[in-house]
RNA sequence: GGCCUCAUCGUCUAACGGUCAGGACACAAGCUUCUCAAGCUUGGAAUCGGAGUUCGAUUCUCCGUGAGGUCACCA
């Protein structure tokens, strides 16, 4: 196509982001870098009863996180009533438009069946009864969402439209007003519905959609969000399904957007934000989890345990709370029967545990490392039936727990001294 | 209800009218392990139904069915 592609993104302020409307801005802004085109946020506050407070902020914030940085904007309608005006006015005066009360109601030119194409669902048609003469100046002198978008878009040279399946059917009213300002319409880009976990119904506030700073909030991290975002509703039409934020924007394409709504899979983010997680430098994995651990468990040591157990930096809150790691804190109490491996008879479980103690005594304090731990308790392991009764009751002995990770590991962390303390009180 | 849109494994999705209908998440099993996690291997799992067009339909057409959207001085 001729010309500089100008997307934008235009939400009300009505309250929080959420994924619904993220992956609009995430598409609008794909297409515009895509094609080093504009993206422009437009905050559509026409609206003051249902305004919320800070939401344009909030909304602000939310695409900072993501990094889909608006190159205009935001651009508030609620300081541009005087450009709505010149337009109503132009109708006006064309006779397009006529006062009713206090508000000014556009005059639909021709009642008839609209027939347009659609970036992404085709060729569509809508019919008459969608046009019925609407508002387009409130009596507060605020004009609608119909028609202050439409005189945006052409002020602001938006050449691909880009929101949800829900505005299909109001499309002949745009076409209609599009028509009486004597301007040829934009591109139409329409998405799929995002759908809310529950079921088939449209991601709503209601249906449990979250706060978008909410996944900030719990640790996702911004690209991995993006990659997951981009996917819902989109293909590359390969395998590939990992992408960074440069790949994504070389990969993009209006051709492959999906036409059928999408349900959000918590499972699947979690999955590609662990993809992305793999692949940060090791400063940045030891910051982010050591950020999140209380001062007794500052620990270099602990992160890569940590790592290999959580989807993303949140996670290890979780861990913490189900008392993962409380015996790094303190010693565990020790259930005598939860000692024994299997059917090992206690006086088994009494001889290895000592054997363990006896040997790991002979290791140097400062040569007491996971791997000198390993061999020495391989040695005795070698002459047992089963490496089990010996590493169980060990690895019960230091943690308390019947599941955790390797006791080598542990010892290491703990140290000499608590180790074999650890194992003595057990004994 | 009128109008509009959509329809492939549980989920996200691939397949110029010709594929054993592919991949990924999730799930299951096995391997590895003392357990957990990770890793590797394997497996189960789908074209909504019915006509038609065609030598041949996931793919094109029609009719059903189902689901969703929309019918404001809200966006």
């Amino acid at each position: 196509m001729a010309g500089k592609v100008v997307t934008r993104f235009a939400p009300s302020p009505t309250g929080f982001m959420h994924v619904g409307s993220v992956r609009t801005a995430l598409y609008a802004w794909l297409w515009a870098k895509k094609n080093n085109g504009t993206f422009i946020l437009r905050i559509e506050d026409t609206d003051k009863d249902r305004e919320v407070e800070g939401s344009a902020e909030h909304i602000s914030e939310s695409l900072r996180w993501l990094g889909l940085t608006p190159d205009q904007g935001p651009i508030f309608q609620s300081k541009r009533l005087d450009v709505y005006k010149k337009y109503a006015d132009g109708l006006r005066e064309a006779g397009h438009a006529y006062p009713d009360g206090e508000a000014l109601r556009f005059k639909i030119p021709v009642k008839k069946r609209y027939h347009w194409h659609d970036q992404v669902y085709g060729d569509l048609t809508a019919g008459e009864e969608a046009l019925e003469d609407f508002i387009i100046l409130k009596s507060d002198g605020y004009p609608t969402y119909n028609f202050a978008h439409i005189v945006d878009d052409i002020e602001m040279g938006v050449t691909h439209v880009m929101r949800g399946e829900e505005f299909i059917s109001s499309t002949p009213k745009y076409l209609s007003l599009y028509e009486a300002l004597g301007t040829t319409p934009p591109f139409f880009v329409t998405l799929p519905l995002i759908l809310g976990p529950s079921g088939q119904k449209k991601l709503s506030k209601r249906d449990g959609a979250k706060d978008l700073l909410d996944y900030r909030d719990e640790g996702y991290l911004p690209d991995a969000f993006i990659n997951f975002l981009a996917l819902l509703g989109w293909n590359p039409g390969t395998e590939q399904e990992i992408f960074s934020r440069e790949e994504l924007k070389q990969a993009f394409d209006i051709s492959r957007i999906q036409k059928s709504g999408a349900q959000i899979s918590q499972e699947k983010l979690d999955w590609i934000n662990k993809e992305h997680m793999k692949k940060l430098p090791s400063g940045e994995v030891r910051d982010n989890i050591l950020i999140r651990l209380p001062p007794e468990l500052q620990n270099e040591k602990l992160i890569p345990i940590i790592f290999e157990r959580i989807s993303k930096w949140g996670d290890t809150a979780g861990m913490l709370g189900a008392g993962e790691l409380d015996f790094f804190l303190r010693r565990p109490e020790v259930d005598k029967k939860k000692l024994a491996y299997k059917n090992t008879p206690s006086e088994r479980i009494e001889k290895n545990l000592k054997l363990a103690a006896e040997a790991l005594k002979n290791i140097s304090e400062n040569n007491f490392t996971r791997d000198s731990v390993k061999n020495a308790l391989d040695l005795i392991s070698a002459n047992l039936e089963t490496r089990g009764e010996l590493l169980h009751p060990v690895r019960y002995a230091l943690t308390g727990r019947s599941s955790s990770p390797d006791p080598f590991i542990i010892s290491e962390v703990l140290g000499k001294n608590e180790t074999i303390a650890r194992l003595e009180s057990a004994i």
